[in-house]
DNA sequence: CAGTGGTCTAGACCACGCG
DNA sequence: GCGTGGTCTAGACCACTGT
């Protein structure tokens, strides 16, 4: 008795996801009710829910409230190119992402005030984005920099203009050290209502901290991705230097 | 109307939550059974479970069948060095992490002879790791490396032998080049089982693939952590090369 | 054994999208 | 209005942990 009984949901989400992969069930198209796939599998509504809750964690499967569920076409993912490589998502302007952009000035406390190393009070600049690629969200950001690094055309310009996002690319010097932390998590409420995403898809959160030569953190930002539409690649180079080859 | 309504899980979820970190319930106590809460709220059983997957997600209630529902304790979250830093989580004896390793030889295929960039069936030296702290599993690996670059030593060892996970942290000459593409998405039911994680808690998936300075791919790495007790950290340096500095 | 969580049922009613 | 998914109920039975 070593792999026998599992639950009837997994069977039944095990069985859709083969319908799916091997092209039975095909992008875009819409499955056929709950209560109809309940009967289908003489299940309850219930265990037939949590079945497609399964495959709504990996992104096979999306609800859409009184129309249905369907198939998710094969998503295009998203690639945050980490160590500042090429400054952000948000920088791939190329990629046909618009990005919409709201800054304010904040006062920092709590979490911000040990991530920039800075008093707490400090005026900062707050940059909001949303980047979106037609109807659906690809991530968000809050960006924080210390008032006084902040590029000064930026600020107080009127909100959600694209070419801000641009300006905003191009800051400053370039950090001396980019510290980026990632985890993965369940979204919070707000996250998943802004990147229009259910609360059973994880996200990928990563904690970006740059320093400038003299070690001042010239930037934080926390980003969020969904999980089921983003990868973070870092790449690390070793120019054969202060390391010793065994054997 | 704006935020009126909001289903009643919740709610419950929020009072746990608030109850939990106001200290109200302490770390590693246990919560009253289900069916008590049920009562309590007015709610059904139903209700109230998926009040607790909401916390559960949030890593803030731990699930024991047979036992209760459990306030977990602060959890000391690992720390996943990226760009072979210090080479693995596994390599932090120090941390008094137990590491099991289970060796074979596989022939490459699928994913793998893509990530190796070796023909398939080629035979390559897998390393299957879990860490354990205690009770609870941290993480697990399987690692790849074409076979004739596997040290020799290590293979046909004694299995479960953390001698071996040592002689495998300094491996060979250091890589030139670390690519690592991190994700986070739901656990398989393998990895929520030898985890002993659930199935609502996201995984961090990091996959690390080493090259040496001609370019050959030494190891393929595919690593997954529970993404409730796991950060992964990217460090970049610039030394101020090639880049210009705008305005 | 008793008590716990895990799965499931067969309904009910509500909220949303669309014609 | 009708069909959809979203929430919820009041049970039932199974599986696991302790004594």
């Amino acid at each position: 008795m070593i792999r026998s009984m599992s639950p009837r949901h997994h069977d039944i989400a095990d069985d859709l996801r083969h319908q799916i992969t091997t092209g039975h069930l095909k992008p875009g198209e819409r499955l056929p009710s709950e209560t109809g796939l309940a009967d289908q599998y003489k299940v309850s509504t219930a265990t037939l829910r949590s079945a497609l809750a399964v495959l709504q964690g990996e992104g096979l499967v999306e609800k859409i409230h009184g129309k249905g569920n369907f198939v998710r076409r094969p998503l295009r993912r998203i690639m945050y190119v980490g160590g500042w490589g090429t400054l952000d998502p948000w920088t791939a302007a190329e990629a046909a992402l618009r990005v919409t952009v709201r800054t304010a000035t904040v006062q920092a406390d709590g979490h911000l005030t040990t991530l920039l190393r800075v008093p707490t009070g400090s005026p900062l600049a707050e940059f909001f984005c949303v980047s979106h690629e037609g109807e659906s969200p690809h991530g968000l950001a809050r960006i924080y920099i210390p008032r006084d690094l902040a590029p000064a055309g930026v600020l107080d310009d009127e909100p959600s203009c694209p070419e801000a996002a641009r300006r905003f690319a191009v800051l400053g010097p370039p950090p001396a050290a980019v510290r980026e932390t990632v985890c993965a998590r369940p979204p919070t409420p707000d996250e998943s209502s802004t990147l229009r995403t259910n609360s059973v898809t994880p996200v990928l959160a990563i904690t970006r901290v740059a320093t400038d030569p003299t070690g001042r953190v010239v930037e934080a930002a926390l980003l969020v991705f969904p999980g089921d539409r983003a990868d973070a690649v870092f790449t690390t180079h070793h120019t054969s230097d202060e390391r010793q080859t065994p054997e």
